[in-house]
RNA sequence: GUCCCCAUCGUCUAGUCUGGCCUAGGACAUGGCCCUUUCAAGGCUAAAACACGGGUUCAAAUCCCGUUGGGGACACCA
């Protein structure tokens, strides 16, 4: 339950984040929904027939990975079309809707880079619009008042489950006559029509016709005044002139009540595509044992919007036998005809794949950016101290190579960032040893004449060590790897001294000479 | 219980609509080799699939029917 005050709340949410486009948010607070629209549809001349398309989550919980998928089909769609892609809120059900989740939408949204043109529009706020609309049905004999309690509802629901019976209102209050009954509020129902079928032409899985009969009256608006999912959703894809509704496969069964309702309404329905489900790797529905399933997670694990996107997109549409997109690209090829109809399990393996290589692919400027809040998490950078750019933008680049998230870049980083350096005890057993400690001394003596600390003169000298000890690469590297960085893997020898600079590599070399003592 | 959807390598998919070009292509992951100062990356290479059964046809991964399997929906949730 959201009380009243905590929207001015949510208003701040809003104007903060400066997520809207031109139409700003506290205005449109101020305004009704319907005001808002009136304008919006004033402004489209007859006759026009540009795409629109909306992304209409409900706030209940964190932005799931398949709601971003859902958002990234109809965004691509419209941004392709040169269409319109609208957010929508559907917070009508009080109980569950949180400010927290609204928040967590708009976040992911905008951390994946899905701007929208219009909203984001709160159902909540357009409550005016429903009644209005479900008053309409009721005086055309579409709809009428039903005075059963929820509680007897579902003392019925549970007996026809119980002799394995259809579920369905079994239409009690579809010929009540006389007196409202006292002290109960009603909810209103439609008038499901009991014959015919009602075809969906789907735009990824084809016609899919439904049996009247297997639909119930359905309740449009609830005792408490709020409009259902179905009604909500029809009144205002109507308004606000949507014309493909483009959402997960879990709503089909949806479809056959809504364009019953548009019908019922006189209004034209859209074209609807339902996309199939994501699965977790298991091939189960998708859910928190498989890991992350929040969008906001993969930002915190160290993901790049781009890969996350791209994954994402591969999950349920193609372009031939391409993998790899730019977001122009995907706006240039995206087609709803490319949508697969079977559902996809999720891999995390490959979005790893992708994101190694959009890492490499990365500007070392920005992924330094994305990488010291990070550091300053894990705290292997603190709080208050300062980097040198220039240098940790070196260090970056040498790092992202080889590294699959921004939280490998933070490990990668760690032995360059603390003095002394933390030698992992296995590797120092291997490598540094009694045999290999003459070599370790000389090359010191060597280092310690060199006083321009570049990869090529660092390589020049230490190659002349080679050459006097008679020692392959390999045989002194690693002892000089775990000298300096304390581990078995790091970036490239030469880099790693000229990153650490002249002081820290004598140093850590003569503390592992006096170590193997 | 009722309704709906789906079905190609372990996974994502191309091919299916408009049967022959499919000896089924690509990518991730996996094995091997090469490269190599480590780890990655990269290059080459291998193994790996048309769920099953019936039709239709000269010809089926592709069209039709059935079976099986998987998924989803049946709320005063969305």
């Amino acid at each position: 339950m959201i009380p009243i005050s905590d929207w001015n709340g949510l208003r701040l949410i809003l104007s903060e984040t400066k997520l809207v486009g031109s139409i700003s948010i506290g205005k449109f607070l101020v305004n009704t929904g319907q005001t808002y629209y009136e304008t919006i549809c004033s402004r489209r001349g007859p006759g026009m027939s540009q795409v629109r398309v909306r992304f209409a989550p409900s706030p209940t919980g964190y932005l799931h990975i398949g709601g971003v998928r859902t958002a990234l089909f109809n965004w691509l769609f419209a941004r392709h079309e040169k269409g319109v892609f609208v957010l929508r809120i559907e917070d009508t059900d009080l109980e569950r809707s949180t400010p927290e989740a609204i928040r967590a939408i708009l976040d992911g949204l905008k951390w994946v880079g899905l701007d929208w043109d219009e909203g984001p529009i709160f159902q909540t706020q357009r409550l005016a619009i429903y009644k209005e609309h479900a008053d309409r049905l009721i005086a055309a004999d579409k709809a009428y008042r039903c005075y059963c309690t929820e509680e007897e509802l579902e003392v019925r629901r549970k007996e026809a489950l119980a002799r394995k019976q259809v579920v369905k209102y079994d239409g009690r209050c579809r010929t009540r006559t006389g007196p409202a009954p006292s002290g109960i509020l009603p909810a209103v129902r439609f008038f499901s029509p009991q014959s015919g079928e009602t075809v969906v032409n789907d735009l990824v899985k084809g016609a899919v016709s439904f049996d009247n009969t297997q639909l119930d009256d359905l309740i449009i608006l609830r005792s408490n005044g709020m409009p259902t999912y179905n009604f909500g959703a029809v009144v205002d894809d109507a308004l606000m002139r949507i014309t493909h509704v483009i959402r997960g496969d879990d709503h089909l069964n949806n479809t056959p009540r809504q364009i019953l309702l548009y019908q019922a309404l006189g209004y034209e329905p859209p074209r609807f595509g339902h996309l199939s489900m994501i699965l977790g790797i298991d091939k189960v529905k998708l859910s928190k044992r498989h890991g992350a399933t929040s969008v906001l997670e993969y930002q915190e694990e160290g993901y790049l919007p781009e890969a996350l996107v791209n994954y994402l997109v591969r999950l349920g549409w193609s372009h031939g036998d391409e993998e790899v997109f730019s977001l122009s690209e995907l706006i240039d090829n995206f087609t709803l005809e490319n949508i697969t109809k079977s559902a996809a399990a999720f891999n995390p393996e490959k979005l790893l794949w992708l994101n190694s290589h959009y890492m490499k692919m990365a500007d070392a400027k920005r992924l330094a950016g994305l990488v010291v809040p990070l550091m300053k998490q894990r705290g292997v950078l603190s709080e208050g101290s300062s980097l040198d750019q220039t240098w940790f933008e070196r260090l970056v680049k040498v790092l992202q190579e080889r590294s699959r998230t921004l939280l490998e870049i933070v490990d990668g980083a760690e032995p360059f960032m603390t003095d002394p350096v933390t030698v992992d005890p296995e590797a120092a057993k291997k490598f540094l040893t009694e045999a290999i400690r003459p070599a370790l001394i000389k090359l010191l003596r060597t280092l310690e004449r060199v006083s321009v600390f570049e990869h090529d003169t660092l390589e020049a000298a230490f190659k002349s060590v080679l050459a006097e000890t008679g020692l392959a690469m390999g045989k002194l590297a690693q002892p000089v790897r775990v000298a300096l960085i304390g581990r078995t893997a790091s970036p490239g020898l030469f880099d790693v001294m000229s990153l650490l600079g002249r002081d820290r590599t004598l140093e850590r070399l003569k503390r592992a000479i006096d170590l193997i003592k």
